[in-house]
DNA sequence: CAATGCTACTCTGTATTGCTTAGTACCACT
DNA sequence: AGTGGTACTAAGCAATACAGAGTAGCATTG
């Protein structure tokens, strides 16, 4: 799928939040997953800045652990405040996704 | 629902484009129909500035009309370029939803 | 007829977000 | 020594939605 950019403002952010959710990981990692999710553009540079706003926003914590096949690795866990953020994210995408599938809908009728 | 800008960002202009689609109408009314939609805190200024870039886009036709209760309105219609960019909104919305579905349904697993 | 309110469009500037591009650096293998 | 995969950083760009102010037509009310 060509040139989705724009539709994943607003959304990338929250597929990290529930990878990191799942289970402490790393932004290389991160990056492979969203990949394999079938967000193939997704590129280094676009997680590394949605890891740094979560930092900042003191959603997650940060632990450095060293990698035997390669640099150390930044592993990301949610904090109390970033679980209450993904669950905001999940109830605003149930909100505009139900709106869009409701206009879809209707446009058939 | 609270501050949902950040999601809105490439699904507004598909939503308007849709709107546009079911019959020719203006501005000011698509602000209401947007509202109506469950898109409540949706301005005018926003939904301008998308007309203005379907417009540059040649995505629309647009005739001008009088209005007898007010100032005359410019009513927006979809081209046939605007058709197929509609119908690509919804391929990509599609592939997106299913994917966003994916990630929130694994994590219940 | 002045004031108010609804209708309707325009314009300037701002914040946020994801992308591009390039760079640094660790490690294993050949 | 060179290559390739792993892993993070950082500066600058483009696109989008929003804020806010302004202009203007028309109807109703006092």
């Amino acid at each position: 799928m060509d040139n989705l950019t724009e539709m994943l403002k607003g959304v990338l952010e929250g597929c990290v939040l529930e990878i990191i959710s799942r289970k402490e990981t790393y932004g290389y990692e991160i990056v492979k997953t969203l990949n394999a999710l079938g967000f193939e553009d997704v590129v280094e540079g676009t997680v590394y800045t949605i890891l740094i706003r979560l930092e900042k926003n003191k959603l997650v914590d940060i632990e450095k652990k060293p990698s035997e096949i390669g640099p150390p690795r930044k592993f990301y866990s949610l904090n109390e405040e970033g679980w209450r953020e993904l669950s905001m994210f999940w109830e605003k995408w149930g909100y505009v996704s139900s709106r869009l599938t409701q206009l879809k809908e209707d446009s058939r009728v």
